[in-house]
Order: C-alpha cells, then structure tokens, then sequence
DNA sequence: GAAAAGCGCACCAAAATGGTGCAGTATTAG
DNA sequence: CTAATACTGCACCATTTTGGTGCGCTTTTC
C-alpha cells in the first residue's frame, strides 16, 4: 500500500549515489552495474530528472551525471514529485498541493479533510528528508 | 504520488459514514447513492471489509452493514490493508512490516534503510488515525 | 411470495507501469 | 579524424493493476 514506482526509487538510488561523491559525475551505466538495474530505464529517469533541473548531464567520454543542487537541500519530495505522476492520496485531494482542489463532491464527500491530513503529513515527511541525508550511511561506510 | 485506490478510499468514506450512527445498519444502496460511489463496487468492498472482520452484514430487507469494531479503535491502517494489495513503498521494503525483509540486493541497495524508515513513519501515521476521528466532523455537523 | 439486500465469483476494458528499440548528437581519447 | 563513449529523444510494447460490471444465488422481512 502506498508504494512508489520504480522510476520513483531508481531515481533515489541514482540522486543518493551521485550525492556520496559531490561534483564527480557517474555515468548511467556505471549506477546501472553498480546497483543492478535495467539500464535503459535509469537513463529515462536521469533525463527527467536533468529536466527538472536536479542533475546535469555531460555527454561523450568520461560524461556522465552529477547533482546540480546540493544534496542536502535536496529533498526527497522533489524527486518524487518529478518522476511520478502528479497524482494525490486519493481523487478528492489531487492537486490540493499545487492548485486548490477540484473535488467534485465536496459537499458530500466525508473524508476529504482526512485524507487531505494524511496528503499533507506525507508531504511534510517526505519535504523533511533530503538525499543527502539518505546518502551519508554510505559516505561513512566509504571513510 | 503515494496514491490510495479507489477501493481504499471507498472503504475509508463507507466505514466514516457508518461511524456516524454506531450500531445503525446501512445498505450498500444508501451509502452508494449519498456519496455517489458506484453500488457493485462499494459491494465487494464492503465484502472484503467484512471478511476482515470490520464490518457486518446483515441480509434481507432493512438489512445492511454496520461496523464490528468500535469506530475509535477502527485505524485507517486496518482498512486499507484489507483493501489494498500487500504493497510496500518500495520492493526492498515489501514485507518489512509483516515478514521479514527480501530485498535482494541488500549489500548493494543505498537506499534500503530510508525507504524502510519512510515506509514505517507512514505505516505510524495511519495507525495513530482512526476512522471515529474521522466522522467526528461529519457527526459534528448533524448535531 | 415478492421485494430488499447481501454473497460469490468470474469477467472485462482501460490505464499505469516497467521496460525496450532505434536513431540520433555531443565529447573526448587516441 | 575517427572510433568509442555517453547522453538525448521519442515511440513503442507487454504485463499488471485498477476500476468496474454481469449474473445468478441466498437470506430475511413485510
């Protein structure tokens, strides 16, 4: 229940990754070996997320990706919010977060405060943690 | 992102509604046509909640269902792991919560920790709401 | 005994998801 | 200057999930 995609958490693993060695880049196929994943489809998500202005991408030789933000103000919402669809909890909240809602039965409906509690505790959680905070387990383990 | 289904919220808007009047029984009908849901599927979403053991159906004419467990003890936690698949936030964290883990990269998976600790702050959020608190609102309003 | 209401189970269409194909273009190493 | 590396763009596909229905049955009451 209440899962991310894939494209969701490649995309965690990738941002997470790049943010243990600051400034270097890493190709695609080098996450992609490291961490066993289809390699195609991380290439997909890294795009999106160069899209959305997380990362940049070099091309040719010794190309590759890096963060273009810090990690530590690199939140996880952010990456969520570019890799999966702009859906919310539940219809009666959808965009409830970025434009007000269009609940069509809010009259009726009874739980559309509750669930719009749940959209925002969520959110507020997931605002609170950052990649780079995801990150340093592994940078202490590399130490 | 991190959406409900249908069937979830469904469940959600039905047990809310019958918190209102504990012990009164509501048929599948009524609380399809006041929260305008569709009748079949609200069906065998009360079905499911049934076989649950969250609700209890009474056939004939004036029957109906009526919750089982007292609505302020009744967590949206419940309902919504009778509803939804056994899905976790992510595959490296399917199970963690009844099972223990299966992720297979273990080792290798940077993200295996934050993905469980998302997973279990979300998992504490629907268990600290119930549906009584819920309907509180609704039964507010009625009086 | 007709009507109301739950029960069981199979089934379906549309959408989301995970993933690939292919044909580029940029960059650098040699 | 050319081969190799790596990102880019976009279409496409198969499977799974989701939302929803068909149909016929049983139980209960009026």
């Amino acid at each position: 229940m209440l899962r991310v995609s894939k494209r969701a958490e490649y995309g965690l693993i990738a941002t997470a990754a790049l943010a243990v060695e600051p400034g270097i880049r890493m190709s695609v196929r080098t996450l992609a070996e490291r961490y066993t994943l289809p390699q195609r489809l991380l290439a997909e998500v890294m795009k999106d997320l160069q899209h959305g202005g997380l990362v940049e991408g070099q091309r040719g030789v010794n190309g590759g990706y890096r963060l273009s933000v810090p990690a530590e103000k690199l939140t996880v919402r952010r990456v969520f919010r570019i890799l999966e669809g702009p859906l919310g909890v539940a219809q009666c909240s959808v965009g409830e977060f970025v434009e007000p809602s269009f609940c069509e039965q809010e009259q009726t409906c009874p739980i559309h405060d509750p669930i719009n509690r749940i959209h925002s505790e969520i959110d507020g959680l997931l605002a609170r943690m950052t990649v780079g905070e995801m990150a340093r387990p592994a940078q202490e383990a590399r130490a």
